[in-house]
DNA sequence: TTCAAAATTGTAATCGGTTACATCACAGGT
DNA sequence: ACCTGTGATGTAACCGATTACAATTTTGAA
């Protein structure tokens, strides 16, 4: 293998000249640059980014740390995070964590050995031990994130865009409101919860905990958690899940269970996935900017990783929500 | 940064002593293991991979070349690339390519540079200039592959997969079946459609070109070649679609023009992605093991990273297939 | 022509590990 | 007491680039 030693020889030219003709080209006279450039073809030369990066101690590679690579909003998110490092030059490492924290935790550390510049969480457990001495590495938290800013963050007005759908579904005559929540741990339930409570307080709609059922944001934990909320003796006439895979694996159980949708019960998802649309009935749902999430991650954390001074405000980023009104939401059928 | 030379300072050994004791501790007395790793905790030292990468020339990463990662199949795949690599000691860099070539000949020639040790690819055309005298860096393609095979496979048997979808057609009494394709380019196109009339023939009944329909893939390409097959004269009583995707797309425009599935028209497609079994009717169709194509790819691929002689035989690697009959095939009316 | 400034090129140290080889200590056999 | 073999440790070269600084050449104004 050819190194810019043996690139120098053949071109005549010193090891320096070599270097600066691939990483500062202008500062090369166009006679040597075509030299050197002759004698790297030549030896068919490319220059070792392993040695580069060492020296620079920087990898430019960007970690992401995501819960569950094959969930279609995420893979979409993912989509914008490497569209944007590519075009800025950074490589994506990608950390599928499947949310257990041992994970997160030695994905991370790969910052400490210098194997990536900087972090991407869409997840929201503090990847450090927060009393260790350790710097902080450059970290940007998005989708779902800490409740207690330690990092940037980029998220959805999650709350508001929970409203939303309350209001839409209030709108429409329902009454009785039934709630497909995510893990009760997750600051994203938390959120939207506190969303659907806002709207039902200012509709004077008492909020019965027993319309709220609890899933894992998966379709096949939708199918099973519908069930407590059918079996409600005042059953609700519309249903609101935290997400739409949940919210398709809800519907595949009402049907099955001889209800119609949104004939009998309404049902409306969160995040607008592909499927969302091609469902039958298509979904009612909120769009997330989901590839904006990942380029704006991006944009933030060169910035931080490039920044001269490590003086970070813990910026908190919100992103607009979109609620789609499709044909799973209709008013309930006595009104 | 605390490196080597403090660590071996404050622990009063030899740079040797402290390099053996993080890579090969065994070598090293229990005596002198216990002072150097106080030494470094002390310091906080992590040793610098990128400086251990270096001069091992290896990265210890592998490239991911895939079309497009939000798609539902490739992303169980790269799941399955991910767990099996971090098993492994290697981390994963995304490709994203949107099957662009240049940039799949971008990213792959990140291993010619050592930022990545080898690549698995999940389409079918070879990233490099074949003439060009460069060193075949370890590659493996997967799920989509070349015709030639100038590395090593894993596929799928889709020729007999095609055919026992159209098998499972023939034997439910449909005569007229028609064909979404994937882009005619694809290899995968071409394997399908061979098994498929390997079926045709052997049942003698004869192929209509004009029953066939080219999609891309997306479920919107599914919604919007459909038209042409509802409008043939003899309209088909069943559709086998290439992807589920497409299959998720026609049936949602075959209904909204007012035909039944599977009443009129039974729809199949291929894949098994999670929302084949929410789908309404559940979507029959060809499952893949789709987290087993990474595990394998990684297996192969270290297997060639790690060779000592690069004398690697063409392997070509067939994983199996399953047909999946759910609610969206079932006999054509008249029979 | 002359000389200072600017542009170009060269020399050599450096990044943080690994490892070949040398050295040393010590156990155990004679 | 002496020698040998084994295991632990140390010394220093090395990997392939970058870059501070020095040296050299070119440019252009006087």
């Amino acid at each position: 293998m050819s190194n810019i030693r043996t690139v120098s020889k053949l071109a005549g030219v010193s090891v320096a000249t070599v270097s600066r003709t691939f990483s500062t080209p202008e500062s090369v006279s166009e006679k040597t640059r075509k030299k050197v450039e002759a004698a790297a073809k030549d030896l068919g030369y490319r220059p070792n980014l392993l040695a580069r990066n060492f020296r620079a101690k920087r990898s430019y590679a960007i970690m992401v740390l995501v819960p569950n690579i094959a969930n279609p909003f995420f893979s979409r998110v993912i989509s914008g995070i490497e569209a944007s490092a590519q075009a800025k030059g950074y490589s994506v490492l990608l950390g599928n964590t499947g949310g257990r924290r041992e994970r997160e935790i030695d994905y991370a550390s790969m910052v400490h050995s210098f194997q990536a510049d900087g972090i991407i969480q869409l997840s929201a457990s503090y990847p450090f031990d927060i009393a260790a001495s350790e710097i902080r590495p450059p970290l940007v938290n998005i989708c779902e994130c800490y409740d207690q800013p330690v990092s940037p963050q980029i998220q959805l007005d999650n709350k508001g865009a929970a409203a939303a759908m309350v209001e839409h579904l209030v709108d429409l005559g329902h009454k009785q409101i039934g709630i497909m929540i995510g893990p009760s741990s997750s600051p994203l339930t938390h959120d939207r919860l506190a969303g659907c409570r806002q709207v039902f307080d200012r509709h004077g709609i008492t909020v019965d905990d027993r319309a709220i059922a609890e899933g894992d944001f998966s379709s096949q934990s939708g199918f099973e958690a519908i069930d407590k909320l059918l079996s409600l003796r005042k059953r609700p006439t519309a249903i609101f899940c935290f997400n739409d895979e949940m919210a398709i694996g809800a519907i595949r159980r009402i049907r099955e269970l001889g209800f119609s949708v949104p004939g009998d019960i309404s049902v409306a998802g969160f995040d607008d996935i592909d499927f969302a649309s091609y469902c039958a009935p298509a979904l009612t749902t909120i769009k997330q900017p989901a590839e904006l999430f990942g380029t704006r991650a991006v944009d933030l954390l060169c910035e931080i990783i490039e920044m001269p001074a490590p003086a970070i405000a813990h910026e908190r980023l919100t992103l607009p929500y979109e609620l789609i009104i499709r044909g799973s939401t209709a008013p309930p059928r006595n009104t």
